[in-house]
DNA sequence: GTTGAAATTAGTACGAA
DNA sequence: TTCGTACTAATTTCAAC
């Protein structure tokens, strides 16, 4: 191996993606799980772990990566380690219809490491790391702030990130959890918890035509 | 590797950690530039695209690894793909001196695939992957809100993830902006941004001791 | 920190079960 | 399909410079 593919999800999105292709088994799963704990075996490590030889972990290596379900194996680093100590979430409101243009301002700013449209009291949330606090105001009053297409920001500043796993997968549920029937009614079975506790919030009015693709 | 990192941030967290160990040059960043985007690299092509030799790039590279500031290799997985297909966040009030107890009871979900404390009007967000929405009032409302440290939850689902950087290092940044300042005023230049249009959230009251490890 | 050569391992291409 | 094996190419290790 000397280089790898690029990713493919370039402008997939979560939402109103059908899943053609590949279909995964229990032994897909597991070839994701260990890889995704350790992104650099060896496939024919990976083999033996799997408990397959090493030509079928070779085709389904491939095919999982072929077929985008592995979208691509990187190294996580140390933020602080790094020089940039300094992590926060920046809640946005979005002015209607400018989607498109909101997305290709963030692709312009390497700070942010995530964005996700939500739905709730707020139409997006970025993750950004920074070198010290005055980078996050910096960035949010001089360039955040400066797009058209941001009505409003609000930020918070992360103290501590307690769990990042590598990535959840199905096969990580507990058998009991795992064959969750969604069933016809997906209103909660009684579990003694005190009522009030919790709060859904929905999306804000008139937000239909968000999936604008930059 | 099952929980957070196998690395060092155990307790450490962001605040307050003392950068010791290897001073990085921008040898060692642009290494960490090449590895973020293609984990699987082989050292020698990854010597190659870096401009050192074979030797040097395996020093490197382990130093990078023992030292901590890569902490893991790992495969991004199309959670859709993989029988996740709904994300959501959820902003969860914690009472006061039962953080050990929260995050003892975090590690013990798995489909929690993130979690930050944070400033501002919650105590922590944490973001989980399911296969169905029910699914995720099942998770908040069953055993999220059974945790007698959970005070209240606040839910929004997320709608699309617009971008995910495998990971975001000072080298991104133009010289222009890696050469800020902090300076002794850290308030904003002028930029002719309309005022009142963002916003910092401080903590809340009384959340000085929330560093208690599990 | 660099080069080069040896040992090891990875990736591929077959048939056979 | 999956497995086992053999073959070729590449990588890692370790030496000396």
């Amino acid at each position: 191996m000397t280089e790898m593919s690029g990713g493919s999800s370039r402008g997939g999105g979560l939402v109103g993606r059908i899943g053609i292709g590949l279909q995964l088994d229990a032994i897909h799963m597991k070839i994701l799980q260990v890889l995704r704990e350790n992104g650099r075996i060896s496939v024919a490590a990976l083999a033996e772990r799997v408990g397959i030889s090493r030509a079928s972990a070779y085709t389904r290596f491939e095919a999982l990566r072929a077929d985008g379900v592995i979208k691509r194996f990187t190294a996580e680093v140390d933020h602080v380690r790094a020089g940039l100590g300094i992590t926060a979430l920046v809640f946005v409101t979005v002015r209607q219809q400018m989607w498109k243009q909101f997305r290709a301002q963030l692709a312009q700013m390497p700070e942010v490491e995530y964005c996700a449209i939500t739905t709730g009291q707020h139409d997006a949330m970025i993750q950004i790391r920074m070198a010290d606090v005055a980078g996050v105001h910096a960035l949010v009053t001089e360039r955040l702030a400066g797009i058209p297409a941001v009505k409003a920001t609000e930020t918070v500043f992360i103290l501590d990130e307690v769990l990042k796993r590598p990535y959840v997968l199905p096969s990580d549920r507990t058998p009991r959890q795992q064959s969750r029937r969604p069933s016809a009614e997906p209103t909660t079975p009684d579990s003694g918890v005190p009522l009030g506790k919790m709060r859904f919030v929905g999306a804000a009015e008139g937000r239909a035509e968000m999936r604008g693709e930059p």
